[in-house]
DNA sequence: GTCTATAATTTGATAGAC
DNA sequence: GTCTATCAAATTATAGAC
């Protein structure tokens, strides 16, 4: 009975400093978050940053070592909530690749789309900040996990026949993994031009995606018929 | 013979007045140039730029309005050599489509691997200070050429019956624009990803183009095959 | 832990002498 | 046209009082 009481009980003296703290260092990072996502991370600065929470700028940097560790966790965030959308794209369609493919292609570059600043934090800012989240290259991250997300569905096309055309010379066949980043940079490249370009292309992403993959599909087929069955 | 003479004579005041600011202007533009080919656009700072061509900061005033119409010119001047690429690979590929436009993705990729600082200026960076640019739309714009440039490699695939793949509901036959812009796209993932990211892609860059380039040509000639002879 | 105050720097751009 | 000198405005980060 004690015993239960005493873990119901409220957090001790050190255990609320504690959660304070961890509090605190969310609600930096949510705010981060907000400002980013609205109006860009050149626009994150350590004094809007303190202003938007209620505290002084010098307390920012009891929770954080520099203005680059709150990008990088931001960052972080945003990965974990890019694999999401992947993956729930992915997941109706383990057994169809080219559905697969195409309801993944979807999803990312409406992903980059709703999240334009985020996005560009992610893959178009300048990556000195990034190379430590890189270095770890933990199984557990979430960039790392997206990108293996791709990777397995680049198997899966070509486990399923629909292999890329051969490449080099003397010709070789496309390994996952290069065929996985091809993907990925195509539809980067839709993306990335869609946020950094005021009038060009003027055609509307989910068009120029459907022309890059649906051909690409046609490319993909035509090896399937050539496959022995 | 008077006449004759005059006309060998040196420049007056005026002319020389002229000359000397036209030379000047045209100093600071090569110098910008190197700085931003070297450091790239944020390192170009009116301090380090008048250091370099041995004038004061505030003389850089009377020849550029800012900074930012400095990175006009100087991007106006990276489409120009974008351009002449584009133009030097498809030239000798005028009769064989499929042939233009390999050369002409590999110029591509090439001009940005190789100059990724300007690329970077031209396509890469906040795009505020192109709208100007953008919105003469004067034929004579050299990054205007290189996107009519592209629309014609577009135009010739299709008209050799290489088409791409139907697109939308109900399907439609995707325009030379919308082809032009999805290819262009492709290639400025590939660049734009191995220049922002440090680890990612793995893949070589000749590599990822090589995989979209020939997957994309095999859908459009399996379309050729189709096609009433 | 949080604050005030400020250091230290860097930037684009300008005023006015010459 | 060019210079010196400086403005005005940002920024990240820190020192020291409380």
């Amino acid at each position: 009975m004690e015993m239960a009481v005493k873990k119901i009980q409220p957090l001790n003296a050190r255990q609320r400093r504690e959660a304070a703290k961890q509090n605190l260092r969310e609600e930096i990072l949510a705010v981060s978050r907000g400002i980013i996502a609205a109006e860009g991370y050149a626009a994150l600065t350590m004094r809007k940053l303190a202003e938007r929470i209620g505290y002084s700028p010098a307390s920012l940097y009891m929770h954080f070592r520099s203005r680059e560790e709150i990008a990088q966790e931001v960052s972080r965030d945003g990965y974990v909530n890019l694999l999401a959308e992947l993956n729930a794209a992915s997941t109706p369609h383990r057994n169809d690749p080219a559905a697969r493919l195409r309801a993944m292609a979807g999803a990312y570059i409406s992903f980059g789309l709703k999240n334009p600043q985020t996005y560009a934090l992610i893959f178009m800012e300048d990556p000195a900040y990034l190379k430590a989240a890189y270095a770890e290259q933990r199984e557990d991250d979430p960039g790392t996990q997206a990108y293996m997300l791709l990777v397995d569905l680049a198997s899966g096309l070509i486990a399923a026949g629909m292999k890329p055309s051969k490449v080099g010379k003397p010709a070789r066949a496309v390994t996952a993994i290069e065929f996985a980043e091809a993907i990925w940079a195509a539809l980067h490249g839709v993306v990335s031009l869609k946020l950094t370009c005021p009038v060009f292309p003027t055609s509307p992403a989910e068009v120029l995606t459907d022309v890059i993959v649906e051909t690409l599909l046609v490319g993909l087929n035509a090896s399937v018929k050539k496959a022995p069955r």
